[in-house]
DNA sequence: TTATTAAATTAGGTACGCCTAATTATTTTA
DNA sequence: TAAAATAATTAGGCGTACCTAATTTAATAA
């Protein structure tokens, strides 16, 4: 069984290398874990004794297979628990970011793949994630982020990158849901804002910043004639 | 918030001490503990600087008002989660226990309030264990153990008094479960083990040390006429 | 009541996970 | 390419949670 803290250094990670692909370099650890960049250095010293983490000095790490499976496991605990108490236990998508932190690190596969077939095995969890297979299998939708569209270009709402309770209650805020579908209208030369048509009805404006981390996918034309399932966007 | 190692020694001074009425002793919390007594002797020195335990040196410890409360609300949640597992995910009640473990450290009171709901406000554990309510209080019945019989007494079972699997499993392999009804035919001079008739009809042999661990009721000769719901024995 | 035994505490050590300050590598940019 | 800026690492510290061995305190028996 591992520590609370490597399975959280291995998790993010895999979140920043985008599952493993990319190299990460100490700074941006320190950033996502909120700790000093020397505290940091050492665990990745210790990470690599225990072969979990490949580390070349001052170039930054990548996961192993076996750092990469235990952060696999763990994001898949986190998802899994993320739609638990969104279906079961009523709590806004916003909350339960929080409340998976701690419950993705309880020691019991039983629990877990019971919990799995309690919610039906999903695929997704709340904020449009996949949820890996109890063999760490999952397709990883490649979406582009929504500030990288141009001008008229359509899409449809598939998750956010940021699971903060700050960005989400925002994301909310503006009246933006997982499933809606966006029409570029304009984009702001300035400072790359974007004016959006959400669902073919209310426009608004979208600071490049938030664009970033909102996730679309793009079906062509398909989203101007598909009907899309607003309370179910991961099927 | 508290860490995780005070919850650990404020539940475990709770449950030794009967709820907080008697003195434990270093050796006592050492060996339930599992850990080294020099190590709880500089722990008893922390916990009593933060004013949850009363500590004198040498003499061993009770809990203030302040660590009464958290002993409580943490046995609280770990109640709420035995019952949980053992409803909704159909784990045996002999395997909860390890799990509940870990998962009465999540630090959400939301979340118990929640599962609390979903179970319907439950009063007694899958172990026949009181569940505080939200504002820490509970019946706490004052059982007997089945080795304070006499010959030819008659109870029911209510509890045990010791959470471990290995108990646990050896309870339910002698074919004994919450709710049945127990008369005492005889005890053994030599070593206090007990033969007992369950239910009125088998007739099995229990040892002292085992009997010391089983919480019973005595209604006079109620049991004797009075059905009794042994799937739902906390009722 | 004193000697013996048992239990609790203190002293001193290890590992982890964090920190700041100083040093060394690496990148930029002039 | 050399100087300046930035990032990473090392050195040295702190608190927690454990440990063993030595000592002190309390309980038991002679």
């Amino acid at each position: 069984m591992h520590t609370l803290s490597e399975e959280n250094y291995l998790k993010v990670i895999y979140k920043l290398s985008d599952g493993g692909s990319e190299r990460i370099v100490t700074g941006e650890l320190a950033a996502a874990l909120k700790i000093n960049a020397a505290s940091v250095t050492e665990k990745m010293q210790r990470l690599a004794d225990k072969k979990l983490i490949n580390y070349e000095k001052s170039k930054g790490v990548t996961l192993t297979k076996t750092g990469m499976s235990i952060a696999v496991r763990v994001l898949r605990k986190h998802r899994i628990w993320e739609t638990f108490l969104v279906k079961y236990l009523a709590f806004g998508w916003e909350e339960v970011d929080e409340i998976a932190e701690q419950l993705e690190h309880i020691h019991s596969d039983k629990l877990i793949e019971k919990i799995d077939k309690l919610l039906g095995y999903p695929r997704f969890d709340p904020h449009g994630d996949p949820i890996p297979d109890s063999k760490g299998r999952f397709r990883k939708p490649c979406f582009k982020s929504l500030s990288e569209l141009f001008e008229n270009d359509f899409c449809r709402i598939t998750g956010v990158k940021e699971d903060s309770e700050a960005f989400v209650t925002y994301f909310s805020k503006l009246g933006l849901s997982i499933g809606d579908t966006i029409e570029v209208k304009e984009i702001e030369k300035y400072n790359q804002s974007l004016l959006v048509k959400i669902n073919r009805k209310k426009q608004i404006h979208i600071g490049n910043d938030v664009a970033r981390n909102i996730l679309i996918t793009q079906n062509d034309k398909c989203c101007v004639f598909g009907e899309i399932d607003k309370t179910c966007p991961m099927e």
